[in-house]
RNA sequence: GACCGGGUAGCUCAGUGGUAGAGCAGCGCACUUUUAAUGCGCGGGCCGCGGGUUCGAUCCCCGCCCCGGUCACCA
């Protein structure tokens, strides 16, 4: 028999025992009055003499996750997941009956604890328990207490076993939790609305990606998971939703790396009287806000780095941060004119090593050479601005350039965290802009947005002057939590199937 | 998809072409304030899976599976 079947069978073995005792194996309620981390959270300052004062009687539980034993004094430390205390367990402060289910315990188990506080000896906070309950069993040996799970597959597997023995990952995701709380907040107390949109959408549009299909079978249908909310949102401002909101998943059929999970949430907003002007402020307001709820303060660790979210954040447009990359690459001072013709453009590429392709033009060269070039080492968060409108079908063109569109994408850390554009409200334009993307999806582009001829007649009843933002949690609370995988930010991210 | 690294006890990890190792966890004994408790003793393994080479493979070779990283694609 190997180890993990002997000790399933000597922790069931403990199971019987108990219910020869006839004590519930599992009982249908406990009532706690106080969890692990309030009665940690309230007794922690207080001095040895302060407890004895006070006799104060706790009813409390939690998972053990650490026990020793030595003879008829006994210990053990349980957890509710986020503070953990000991309980003293000696034979003669007890019932009879409950020294007995003591003796069933095994690590891991959950148990209800009645007692006073005190503190020992060594002057650790415990629990000189005068009652003792068996809530449930653990069944299966949980990982050991000194060096914690590390292996990262079954850490993504089976999260259970990583947050119930590595802290640092339950506070990655209380984290995550702050950040949601904290945009939703920021985001009410501007009067936006939140709302929430089809996840199946007949067009999978908003964004250039690959969707994952689906069918309804009632309606005979196929469907698609959403890969941005974008276009329904934008329907509701012209329903005259002036400042709408939605955090949710969206599902791209791409690939998977450190910074990207199939399915993922953004917050994406829209706001009626603005600009991509008046979004890098308010994104200045809203990440401020948000990593101040939810570290404490505007200044993070990411790695090696100090990142600061203190307003206001570095501006660069598109263009120069490729042209200050190529003059860095090339080890000569390329010049903003030449990004702008497509055939000199391409031989700067070419010589950088990026892939021109045919049918590209220089704007979709420049943006190429600002991916592999530059974007990596925006650190601190930088509004990278001014996007070439060849890659941006629902952004509205510069007055003054109508190869320009009114857009930003948001740099922190090396990787980008948001994307805002005025919108592009010309029904007409609008169109035309489709048209171009059927032709790229005609010439095997299977990211080309498709033709959406509701939206465009959404349009046509008038959209007002309108600015919109995507923002990718996940890739915020990676950074906010110092987390160097999405995976680590994802309570289950997605993993190739195993026997 | 390509390349690199990894998969050995429940967990964390060593290791070798010749009977498989440690610490923790587990079991037994001792111990009435311990802190990764300690001491003594014991049990626990398809060395990811399948082929091949070899007298003999956990180790060498080939294929496959899974995980991680880099690149490609993308947010």
């Amino acid at each position: 028999m190997s180890s993990q079947d002997e000790q399933i069978q000597q922790r069931k073995a403990n199971l019987d025992a108990l219910q020869a005792l006839g004590v519930a194996t599992y009982p249908n309620r406990f009532d706690r009055r106080d969890t692990v981390s309030a009665l940690v959270d309230a007794h922690s300052a207080k001095s040895h003499d302060e407890l004895e004062a006070e006799r104060h009687e706790s009813s409390t539980s939690g998972r053990i996750l650490a026990m020793r034993s030595f003879g008829k004094a006994n210990f053990l430390a349980i957890s509710d997941g986020r503070s953990r205390i000991q309980v003293y367990i000696r034979q003669d402060s007890l019932p009879a009956l409950d020294f007995d289910v003591f003796k069933t315990l095994d690590f891991g188990d959950w148990v209800g604890v009645e007692g006073r506080l005190f503190r020992t000896k060594t002057n650790e906070l415990t629990i000189w328990a005068s009652r003792l309950h068996f809530l449930a069993k653990c069944l299966l040996p949980l990982p050991e207490k000194f060096h914690g799970l590390t292996d990262v597959e079954i850490r993504y597997r089976q999260r259970y076993l990583d947050l119930a023995v590595n802290p640092e990952s339950r506070r990655v995701f209380e984290t995550r939790s702050k950040v949601v709380s904290a945009i939703r907040e920021f985001m009410t107390a501007r009067q936006y609305l939140e709302v929430e949109t089809p996840m199946m959408q007949p067009i999978a549009g908003g964004a250039l990606a690959r969707p994952f299909t689906t069918h309804h079978n009632t309606l005979d249908m196929d469907l698609y998971l959403r890969i941005a909310p974008e276009l329904y949102l934008k329907r509701l401002t012209v329903g005259g939703l002036e400042r709408v909101f939605e955090i949710n998943r969206n599902f791209r059929n791409e690939g998977i790396s450190t910074q990207h999970n199939p399915e993922f949430t953004m917050m994406e907003f829209y706001q009626a009287y603005s600009d991509y002007q008046d979004l890098m402020i308010f994104t200045e307001e809203l990440f401020s806000h948000v990593a101040h709820k939810a570290t404490g303060g505007t200044e993070v660790i990411y790695g090696e780095q100090q990142i600061s979210f203190a307003a206001p954040f570095a501006r660069l447009s598109l263009r120069e941060g490729a042209r200050e990359a190529a003059s860095r690459a090339l080890g000569r001072e390329v010049h903003l004119d030449e990004l702008k013709v497509g055939d000199s453009a391409a031989a700067i590429a070419t010589a950088l090593g990026v892939e021109v392709l045919p049918g590209h033009g220089a704007g979709k060269i420049a943006a190429s050479i600002f991916e592999a070039r530059c974007e990596h080492r925006l650190i601190q968060p930088t509004f990278v601005y001014d996007f070439p409108t060849e890659i941006s079908p629902l952004s509205k063109q510069r007055a003054d350039d109508p190869d320009t569109v009114e857009r930003f994408e948001l740099y922190v850390a090396g990787f980008e965290v948001a994307n805002a554009f005025s919108e592009l409200n010309d029904p007409v334009e609008q169109r035309r802009r489709f048209e171009d993307q059927l032709k790229d999806r005609a010439s095997g582009d299977l990211e080309a947005h498709q033709m959406d001829e509701d939206y465009i007649r959404a349009l046509e009843y008038g959209l007002p002057p309108t600015a919109g933002e995507g923002v990718g949690i996940d890739r915020l609370v990676m950074v906010l939590t110092n987390s160097p995988s999405i995976r680590d930010v994802i309570l289950f991210p997605l993993m190739r199937k195993r026997d």
